[in-house]
DNA sequence: TATGGTCCCTGTAGCAACTACAGGGTCAAG
DNA sequence: CTTGACCCTGTAGTTGCTACAGGGACCATA
Protein backbone atom coordinates (compact mmCIF):
# COMPACT_ATOMS: atom_id res chain seq x y z
CA UNK A 1 0.00 0.00 0.00
CA UNK A 2 2.64 2.54 1.06
CA UNK A 3 6.00 3.24 0.01
CA UNK A 4 9.12 1.13 0.21
CA UNK A 5 12.39 2.39 2.11
CA UNK A 6 14.05 3.26 -1.05
CA UNK A 7 10.78 5.06 -2.12
CA UNK A 8 11.11 7.12 1.41
CA UNK A 9 14.61 7.57 1.17
CA UNK A 10 14.01 9.32 -2.28
CA UNK A 11 11.38 11.28 -1.35
CA UNK A 12 12.91 12.71 2.10
CA UNK A 13 16.60 12.73 0.76
CA UNK A 14 17.62 10.43 3.62
CA UNK A 15 19.97 7.38 3.43
CA UNK A 16 18.03 3.80 3.98
CA UNK A 17 20.85 3.45 6.20
CA UNK A 18 19.73 6.55 8.37
CA UNK A 19 15.96 5.66 8.20
CA UNK A 20 16.86 2.52 9.59
CA UNK A 21 18.85 3.92 12.10
CA UNK A 22 16.22 6.79 13.16
CA UNK A 23 14.15 3.64 13.57
CA UNK A 24 16.78 1.79 15.80
CA UNK A 25 16.94 4.52 18.04
CA UNK A 26 13.27 4.92 18.47
CA UNK A 27 13.12 8.45 16.17
CA UNK A 28 10.77 7.06 13.93
CA UNK A 29 8.16 4.14 14.06
CA UNK A 30 8.94 0.86 13.26
CA UNK A 31 6.51 0.40 10.13
CA UNK A 32 4.26 -2.33 9.14
CA UNK A 33 5.72 -4.85 7.32
CA UNK A 34 5.02 -6.63 3.26
CA UNK A 35 4.01 -9.94 2.99
CA UNK A 36 8.04 -10.14 2.47
CA UNK A 37 8.60 -8.42 5.55
CA UNK A 38 9.83 -5.35 3.68
CA UNK A 39 9.13 -1.84 5.48
CA UNK A 40 6.02 -0.48 3.81
CA UNK A 41 5.68 3.21 5.23
CA UNK A 42 2.71 5.61 4.77
CA UNK A 43 2.40 9.40 4.67
CA UNK A 44 3.15 10.05 8.21
CA UNK A 45 5.90 8.40 8.16
CA UNK A 46 7.33 10.85 5.12
CA UNK A 47 5.66 13.64 7.06
CA UNK A 48 7.30 12.92 10.71
CA UNK A 49 10.81 11.82 8.41
CA UNK A 50 10.99 15.27 6.70
CA UNK A 51 10.10 17.22 10.51
CA UNK A 52 13.43 15.37 11.34
CA UNK A 53 15.33 16.06 8.37
CA UNK A 54 14.51 19.89 8.68
CA UNK A 55 15.31 19.87 12.56
CA UNK A 56 18.94 18.18 11.49
CA UNK A 57 19.14 21.07 8.81
CA UNK A 58 18.92 23.51 11.15
CA UNK A 59 21.41 21.36 13.27
CA UNK A 60 19.10 20.68 16.19
CA UNK A 61 20.43 17.47 17.79
CA UNK A 62 18.62 13.84 18.07
CA UNK A 63 17.48 14.61 21.96
CA UNK A 64 15.89 18.09 21.14
CA UNK A 65 14.47 16.75 17.87
CA UNK A 66 12.57 13.99 20.19
CA UNK A 67 11.63 16.80 22.15
CA UNK A 68 10.04 19.04 19.27
CA UNK A 69 7.88 15.89 17.86
CA UNK A 70 6.12 15.36 21.47
CA UNK A 71 5.56 18.39 21.73
CA UNK A 72 4.01 18.10 17.88
CA UNK A 73 1.74 15.66 19.03
CA UNK A 74 0.57 17.60 21.38
CA UNK A 75 -1.13 20.45 19.22
CA UNK A 76 -2.84 21.98 22.59
CA UNK A 77 0.33 22.49 24.63
CA UNK A 78 1.93 25.98 25.25
CA UNK A 79 4.68 26.31 22.70
CA UNK A 80 7.51 27.86 24.81
CA UNK A 81 9.00 24.59 25.54
CA UNK A 82 9.24 24.73 21.37
CA UNK A 83 10.95 28.54 21.36
CA UNK A 84 13.31 27.36 24.28
CA UNK A 85 14.66 24.82 22.49
CA UNK A 86 14.94 26.59 19.17
CA UNK A 87 16.65 29.70 21.58
CA UNK A 88 18.76 26.90 22.86
CA UNK A 89 20.04 26.03 20.04
CA UNK A 90 20.30 29.79 18.28
CA UNK A 91 22.76 30.24 21.02
CA UNK A 92 24.96 27.05 20.98
CA UNK A 93 25.34 28.41 16.73
CA UNK A 94 26.25 32.34 18.01
CA UNK A 95 28.72 30.33 20.43
CA UNK A 96 29.80 28.48 17.47
CA UNK A 97 30.33 30.70 15.19
CA UNK A 98 32.23 33.56 17.14
CA UNK A 99 34.86 30.99 17.98
CA UNK A 100 35.25 30.08 14.60
CA UNK A 101 35.35 33.34 13.72
CA UNK A 102 38.29 33.84 16.65
CA UNK A 103 40.37 30.61 15.07
CA UNK A 104 39.55 32.35 12.05
CA UNK A 105 41.56 35.24 12.28
CA UNK A 106 44.37 33.26 14.23
CA UNK A 107 44.98 31.40 11.26
CA UNK A 108 44.81 34.05 8.94
CA UNK A 109 47.70 35.37 10.78
CA UNK A 110 49.06 32.57 10.75
CA UNK A 111 49.25 32.34 7.08
CA UNK A 112 49.78 35.92 5.97
CA UNK A 113 52.81 36.11 8.33
CA UNK A 114 53.98 32.95 6.45
CA UNK A 115 56.64 34.27 3.54
CA UNK A 116 57.50 31.19 2.16
CA UNK A 117 61.25 29.36 2.50
CA UNK A 118 62.37 26.41 4.66
CA UNK A 119 59.94 24.97 7.26
CA UNK A 120 62.20 25.77 9.51
CA UNK A 121 61.69 29.90 9.55
CA UNK A 122 58.37 29.31 8.71
CA UNK A 123 55.69 31.23 10.83
CA UNK A 124 53.08 28.72 10.56
CA UNK A 125 55.52 25.95 12.49
CA UNK A 126 56.07 28.52 14.68
CA UNK A 127 53.59 29.87 15.99
CA UNK A 128 52.28 26.18 16.59
CA UNK A 129 55.84 25.04 18.71
CA UNK A 130 55.60 28.38 20.61
CA UNK A 131 54.39 27.69 24.16
CA UNK A 132 52.82 31.00 25.03
CA UNK A 133 52.10 32.23 21.77
CA UNK A 134 48.47 30.67 21.02
CA UNK A 135 45.69 32.53 22.90
CA UNK A 136 43.38 29.02 21.64
CA UNK A 137 44.89 26.64 24.00
CA UNK A 138 42.51 25.17 26.53
CA UNK A 139 39.57 25.62 25.00
CA UNK A 140 36.71 22.81 26.48
CA UNK A 141 36.63 19.88 24.78
CA UNK A 142 33.83 19.84 22.06
CA UNK A 143 33.13 23.62 21.32
CA UNK A 144 34.23 23.55 18.17
CA UNK A 145 32.17 20.40 16.92
CA UNK B 1 64.37 11.84 35.42
CA UNK B 2 61.83 13.14 33.45
CA UNK B 3 58.14 13.59 34.05
CA UNK B 4 55.52 11.72 34.97
CA UNK B 5 52.00 11.28 33.08
CA UNK B 6 50.43 13.52 35.67
CA UNK B 7 52.87 16.53 35.62
CA UNK B 8 52.69 16.05 31.73
CA UNK B 9 48.95 16.40 31.85
CA UNK B 10 49.33 19.58 33.96
CA UNK B 11 51.93 20.97 32.36
CA UNK B 12 49.64 21.40 29.06
CA UNK B 13 46.70 21.33 30.19
CA UNK B 14 45.50 17.63 28.64
CA UNK B 15 43.48 14.76 30.33
CA UNK B 16 45.58 12.07 31.13
CA UNK B 17 43.69 9.78 29.11
CA UNK B 18 44.46 11.81 26.01
CA UNK B 19 48.05 11.39 26.45
CA UNK B 20 47.51 7.82 26.33
CA UNK B 21 45.31 8.07 23.59
CA UNK B 22 47.93 9.93 21.33
CA UNK B 23 50.42 7.51 21.89
CA UNK B 24 47.80 5.21 20.99
CA UNK B 25 47.33 6.27 17.75
CA UNK B 26 50.91 7.14 17.50
CA UNK B 27 50.70 11.06 17.50
CA UNK B 28 53.39 10.94 20.51
CA UNK B 29 56.08 7.98 20.90
CA UNK B 30 55.80 6.28 23.70
CA UNK B 31 58.34 7.54 26.55
CA UNK B 32 60.91 5.02 28.63
CA UNK B 33 59.42 4.08 31.54
CA UNK B 34 60.39 3.60 35.18
CA UNK B 35 61.08 0.60 37.18
CA UNK B 36 57.77 0.90 38.11
CA UNK B 37 56.09 0.89 34.17
CA UNK B 38 55.42 4.36 34.59
CA UNK B 39 55.44 6.65 31.60
CA UNK B 40 58.45 8.65 31.52
CA UNK B 41 58.27 11.94 29.47
CA UNK B 42 60.96 14.55 28.56
CA UNK B 43 61.23 18.15 27.30
CA UNK B 44 61.14 16.42 23.56
CA UNK B 45 57.25 15.07 24.35
CA UNK B 46 56.45 17.81 26.60
CA UNK B 47 57.12 20.45 22.83
CA UNK B 48 55.59 17.67 20.70
CA UNK B 49 52.15 17.65 23.10
CA UNK B 50 52.44 21.43 23.14
CA UNK B 51 52.68 21.81 19.54
CA UNK B 52 49.41 19.03 19.46
CA UNK B 53 47.42 20.46 21.65
CA UNK B 54 47.92 24.31 19.74
CA UNK B 55 47.04 22.74 16.69
CA UNK B 56 43.95 20.95 17.93
CA UNK B 57 42.73 24.25 19.86
CA UNK B 58 43.14 25.75 16.03
CA UNK B 59 40.69 22.47 15.07
CA UNK B 60 43.43 20.83 12.74
CA UNK B 61 41.99 17.39 13.16
CA UNK B 62 44.82 14.90 13.25
CA UNK B 63 45.54 13.48 9.98
CA UNK B 64 46.58 17.22 9.25
CA UNK B 65 48.68 17.45 12.51
CA UNK B 66 50.11 14.36 11.87
CA UNK B 67 50.94 16.05 8.55
CA UNK B 68 52.45 19.35 10.65
CA UNK B 69 54.32 16.96 13.26
CA UNK B 70 56.25 15.88 9.81
CA UNK B 71 57.21 18.67 8.55
CA UNK B 72 58.61 20.16 11.45
CA UNK B 73 60.52 17.18 11.64
CA UNK B 74 62.36 18.24 8.54
CA UNK B 75 63.38 21.11 8.83
CA UNK B 76 65.05 22.16 5.24
CA UNK B 77 62.11 21.13 3.30
CA UNK B 78 59.83 23.88 1.82
CA UNK B 79 57.15 25.16 4.02
CA UNK B 80 54.86 25.91 1.19
CA UNK B 81 53.07 22.12 2.42
CA UNK B 82 52.69 23.42 6.01
CA UNK B 83 51.25 26.53 4.30
CA UNK B 84 48.81 24.16 2.32
CA UNK B 85 47.49 22.85 5.16
CA UNK B 86 46.57 25.77 7.10
CA UNK B 87 44.94 27.24 4.24
CA UNK B 88 42.95 24.46 3.38
CA UNK B 89 42.12 23.91 7.29
CA UNK B 90 41.17 28.06 6.89
CA UNK B 91 38.45 27.13 3.76
CA UNK B 92 36.90 25.03 6.03
CA UNK B 93 36.57 26.91 9.15
CA UNK B 94 35.01 29.77 6.43
CA UNK B 95 32.51 26.97 4.78
CA UNK B 96 31.73 26.32 8.24
CA UNK B 97 31.17 29.88 9.50
CA UNK B 98 28.72 30.83 6.54
CA UNK B 99 26.99 27.72 6.79
CA UNK B 100 26.29 28.46 10.43
CA UNK B 101 25.45 32.20 10.01
CA UNK B 102 22.91 30.87 7.28
CA UNK B 103 21.21 28.65 10.67
CA UNK B 104 21.69 31.51 12.64
CA UNK B 105 19.36 33.80 10.72
CA UNK B 106 17.42 31.16 10.01
CA UNK B 107 16.19 29.80 13.23
CA UNK B 108 16.01 33.76 14.51
CA UNK B 109 13.54 34.15 11.69
CA UNK B 110 11.91 31.01 13.12
CA UNK B 111 12.00 32.29 16.63
CA UNK B 112 10.62 35.87 15.47
CA UNK B 113 7.60 34.24 14.20
CA UNK B 114 6.56 32.68 17.11
CA UNK B 115 4.42 34.83 18.91
CA UNK B 116 3.59 31.94 21.82
CA UNK B 117 0.22 30.07 22.18
CA UNK B 118 -0.04 26.75 21.32
CA UNK B 119 2.02 24.25 20.19
CA UNK B 120 -0.82 23.74 17.39
CA UNK B 121 0.00 27.70 15.94
CA UNK B 122 3.44 27.65 16.96
CA UNK B 123 5.70 28.93 13.73
CA UNK B 124 8.74 26.96 14.72
CA UNK B 125 6.71 24.14 14.67
CA UNK B 126 5.42 24.78 11.56
CA UNK B 127 8.64 25.42 9.75
CA UNK B 128 10.21 22.34 10.85
CA UNK B 129 7.02 20.37 9.31
CA UNK B 130 6.39 21.98 6.41
CA UNK B 131 7.68 20.20 3.36
CA UNK B 132 9.16 22.62 1.07
CA UNK B 133 9.47 25.53 3.33
CA UNK B 134 13.20 25.10 4.74
CA UNK B 135 15.91 25.54 2.81
CA UNK B 136 18.37 23.77 4.89
CA UNK B 137 17.31 20.35 3.90
CA UNK B 138 19.95 18.18 1.76
CA UNK B 139 22.77 19.56 3.20
CA UNK B 140 25.75 17.44 2.86
CA UNK B 141 26.35 15.57 5.67
CA UNK B 142 28.64 17.03 8.36
CA UNK B 143 29.34 19.93 7.21
CA UNK B 144 28.31 21.09 10.69
CA UNK B 145 30.47 19.11 12.40
C1' DT C 1 54.75 -3.64 59.16
C1' DA C 2 50.18 -2.51 58.08
C1' DT C 3 47.32 0.90 56.06
C1' DG C 4 45.72 4.43 53.53
C1' DG C 5 45.76 7.59 49.75
C1' DT C 6 47.29 9.06 45.51
C1' DC C 7 49.03 8.09 41.64
C1' DC C 8 49.79 4.86 37.68
C1' DC C 9 48.87 0.62 34.48
C1' DT C 10 46.03 -2.11 30.69
C1' DG C 11 42.00 -2.97 28.26
C1' DT C 12 37.54 -2.14 26.92
C1' DA C 13 33.27 0.33 26.15
C1' DG C 14 30.77 4.54 25.49
C1' DC C 15 29.47 9.14 23.17
C1' DA C 16 26.88 11.49 18.28
C1' DA C 17 25.02 10.62 14.17
C1' DC C 18 25.60 8.28 11.07
C1' DT C 19 27.99 5.07 7.20
C1' DA C 20 29.48 0.76 5.32
C1' DC C 21 29.70 -3.59 4.79
C1' DA C 22 28.72 -9.01 4.93
C1' DG C 23 25.73 -12.43 4.06
C1' DG C 24 21.52 -13.39 2.93
C1' DG C 25 16.13 -13.00 1.24
C1' DT C 26 12.33 -11.01 -2.25
C1' DC C 27 10.43 -9.77 -6.37
C1' DA C 28 9.52 -8.41 -11.17
C1' DA C 29 11.24 -8.62 -15.94
C1' DG C 30 12.93 -11.09 -19.80
C1' DC D 1 15.13 -19.67 -14.53
C1' DT D 2 18.20 -16.44 -14.07
C1' DT D 3 19.52 -11.70 -13.57
C1' DG D 4 19.45 -7.50 -11.21
C1' DA D 5 17.54 -4.24 -8.26
C1' DC D 6 15.96 -3.90 -4.21
C1' DC D 7 15.27 -5.29 0.70
C1' DC D 8 16.52 -7.67 5.36
C1' DT D 9 19.50 -8.22 9.92
C1' DG D 10 23.51 -7.53 12.44
C1' DT D 11 27.84 -5.74 13.25
C1' DA D 12 31.76 -2.75 12.88
C1' DG D 13 33.82 1.55 11.47
C1' DT D 14 34.23 6.80 11.71
C1' DT D 15 36.44 11.24 15.06
C1' DG D 16 38.50 12.61 19.21
C1' DC D 17 38.23 11.74 22.95
C1' DT D 18 36.15 10.20 27.92
C1' DA D 19 35.05 6.88 31.52
C1' DC D 20 35.29 3.11 33.78
C1' DA D 21 36.91 -1.70 35.87
C1' DG D 22 40.23 -4.12 37.97
C1' DG D 23 44.52 -4.14 39.25
C1' DG D 24 49.82 -2.46 40.54
C1' DA D 25 53.33 1.23 42.50
C1' DC D 26 54.81 4.36 45.70
C1' DC D 27 54.98 7.26 49.71
C1' DA D 28 53.65 8.78 54.33
C1' DT D 29 52.12 7.84 58.64
C1' DA D 30 50.82 4.94 62.86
Amino acid sequence: MGMKIGELSRATGTNVETIRYYERIGLLPAPSRTAGNYRDYSQTHLDRLNFVRHARGLGFDIADIRSLLNLAEQPDRDCGEADKIASGHLKSVEAKISRLEQLRSELKHMITQCRGGQVSECRIMEALGDHDHCSTAHVPNGILS
